[in-house]
DNA sequence: CGACGGGTTGACTGGATTCAAGCCACGTGG
DNA sequence: CCACGTGGCTTGAATCCAGTCAACCCGTCG
């Protein structure tokens, strides 16, 4: 944690990439807490952020069991959150890409409950917790906010569970796909063109799955006409994909 | 929800029983968001909830889709949400007892993700979000608390997950059954008797399960002696209940 | 070059599902 | 009171999807 930090103020996209030296990595202005708050607020954000990496691809950027500090949000790269399982294997609970907030499961307790894992080369903005409430107990905005992260999550956790319990494991890739193009597609690259930040073992733990079944999955969901394999860590999407509420019923045909 | 409607003061235990005719069949007091508040927070918040009930079993408090107005806490009784898969089976996403918040998973959305039943004769206090959150912004107390429960249900959550994505039926079961027993020991009944609020058929499809494979799991586990099955839903634990974190590596050796 | 790790493929196993039948507690109505 | 129907639960036999174990491929790195 003692790397290169500096503070960082947050207020348009505009700012990213000049902006005296602050938060020209951030990627995710727009969906940064601070954003749309008033300058007060976002003065006393700056104050209490910290910027830090870059972090290399497996560094660790908290343990299981370290004191529970601060909130992480990705300026760029992404990062895997793991456990250990009753018995000792790597559980993969999460990916975070861009803009996305993690630690928030620490939240309500003294420790983190699993290791935050860089996977690519990683810029973060590290948010001390205990600041941040105290902003938030006098910027009923930035509180709604952070509540309003906190419920979405919550949601969108439940859904993935859900599916991990309920589908097949072909169903269960293709909504994993699309749920990520989803949210890769933020910053729209070429259509239907997916980029995997995260490791084919990785994906298949986080799914519920052994790499070699994962593997045998994507062979057959391409030979079924659903993907195409590209390159190690690229695929392309063949059928349209389903947008937002859609997605909860996509593909009731597969397997 | 056009029941029986009264206002409700939380201030102790104390008041459960008499108390002017409010929060009567409430048995969460110290669980309620407004313990420990002080009086001016307690009266604002007194003056937005409301209680409903007696909802029976199988009865609705919200459809999926419904537009999200409220959190609901439950004073008595026990409530499941579920959900529909893609192919048109029910899914239960979770359970709630006595003193537990539901509807958070609508935070951050336009609408409830997910349908709310009662499993028993339950009573319920409905805290509308908006009034809530206004409140929340001049008290910090009562924000802090609203976050920490978000938090801790997204780590529970995770947790659940875990289990559910990586281990054995008999596992998740045992898993299921003494976290299940933590929480209902708030109330210490009979030491190890553990009565079980939803059907075998809910329990099995929270767990994803069949019916069937539940009811051989456990058939399976009293015959390994770690439970015994009392009656339709009673059962007992035979081994020590693993407490708090050793609960994250309870039984290594089943299966 | 050889070692290594990530990924793929193949043959086999096994745990959970499926389909089917049967049991038991309960409520209803004759 | 019993006959009957229903729904929740259990049990049995056959099936299947994913796991396991093993070999192999291939790009990277020392």
């Amino acid at each position: 944690m003692g790397r290169n930090s500096k503070t960082c103020t947050h207020k348009s996209h505009l700012h990213l990439i000049n902006a005296d030296n602050n938060c020209k990595h951030c990627q995710g202005a727009q969906l940064c807490l601070s954003f749309g708050l008033d300058q007060k607020s976002v003065d006393e954000f700056k104050d209490i952020i910290r910027e830090h990496g870059p972090y290399s691809p497996g560094e660790h950027i908290y343990a299981t069991h370290e004191n529970f500090t601060s909130l992480y949000s990705i300026q760029s790269g992404s990062v895997k959150t793991e456990t250990v399982t009753i018995d000792g294997r790597q559980s993969v609970m999460g990916f975070y890409l861009s803009g996305d907030l993690f630690g928030i499961d620490a939240i309500g307790s003294k420790q983190y409950p699993n290791t935050a894992v860089a996977m690519e080369t990683t810029w973060l903005c590290e948010i001390p917790y205990e600041p941040l409430l105290e902003i938030c107990s006098h910027d009923p905005r930035l509180q709604h906010k952070l509540i309003d992260t906190l419920g979405s999550k919550i949601h969108s956790d439940e859904y993935s569970w859900k599916v991990v319990r309920n589908e097949s494991a072909g169903r269960r890739v293709m909504h994993f796909l699309y749920q990520l193009y989803e949210r890769q597609s933020k910053g729209d690259i070429s259509p239907h063109r997916l980029t995997l930040p995260m490791s084919k073992q990785d994906l298949a733990s986080f799914l519920g799955l052994t790499p070699e079944s994962f593997s045998r999955t994507l062979t057959q969901l391409q030979q079924d006409g659903y993907i195409v394999k590209e390159s190690h860590k690229v695929l392309i999407l063949t059928k349209e994909p389903p947008q937002g509420d859609a997605l909860h019923s996509a593909f009731p045909e597969i397997k």
